[in-house]
DNA sequence: TAAGCATATTCGAATATTCTAATATACGCA
DNA sequence: TGCGTATATTAGAATATTCGAATATGCTTA
């Protein structure tokens, strides 16, 4: 096998690792929707404020995140839609066997988990 | 939050760690173009029999794969196409970096890296 | 500057993942 | 039946991930 190749199956797992975390994928979900500052997040994940906070760091250090100061705060949003896109299509496939297996109701749909009304 | 939504984010969370490995990502590439035995994905990805078993374990576990015996040989397919957009997709924004970085040649495509012709 | 809120970092325990080596099982054919 | 090939399983070491507790840093306002 060609090395470089080899190099890119490495990287691509990385970036895959990001979403392998319940809680990231939370994060990606409601950063989705709109921007957040970390406390937020934590009410809505259910967590500490550090674990949330270290989870952030890995979406920024990965590159699927940006932060801007707003006072007190720091606000973060996504950068990269394209994920949020692989994210829904996996979770299609989750709920897909779900329904099939009538484990969820057959209007549940990918991008409404979370409702921030 | 709602005990099914953070129940769905982890079983989510679970399909998405099935990709979060190189070898695992190359052995769904390489079956994305046609059915394969053990012994034959093993040579493709550098790495010995067992560890190849293993991994298509998960897969088959998982629902990812199927297999059907030919003789001495199992031959292992794909039943998720969805999955393999997936990758895709994710594949898709690291080469885009890596192009924008001039790290790897502006006409490599997310479903070439393996050579099987 | 001090107090208070928001966020980041560090540390360590618990758990999970991945691989290799060794061994077991399954099939086909002489 | 016995041998060779293909595949599966098991065990264990090495490494990685995840989380909360404790603490540090940064910003705002009195």
């Amino acid at each position: 096998m060609n090395e470089d190749v080899a190099k890119i199956f490495e990287t691509h797992a990385e970036l895959c690792k990001v979403i392998a975390n319940p809680k990231r994928l939370m994060i990606i979900d409601l950063l989705s929707k709109r921007e957040m500052c970390v406390g937020e997040l934590a009410k809505w994940v259910e967590t500490s404020q550090s674990t949330v906070s270290q989870h952030l760091r890995l979406l920024k250090d990965k590159g699927f995140v940006t932060v801007r100061r707003d006072g007190q705060h720091q606000r973060y949003s996504l950068t990269t839609p394209d994920m949020v896109k692989a994210c829904h299509i996996i979770r299609g496939i989750l709920l897909g066997r779900m329904k099939e297996a009538g484990e969820v109701a057959q209007d549940i749909s990918p991008e409404r988990l979370f409702d921030l009304t």
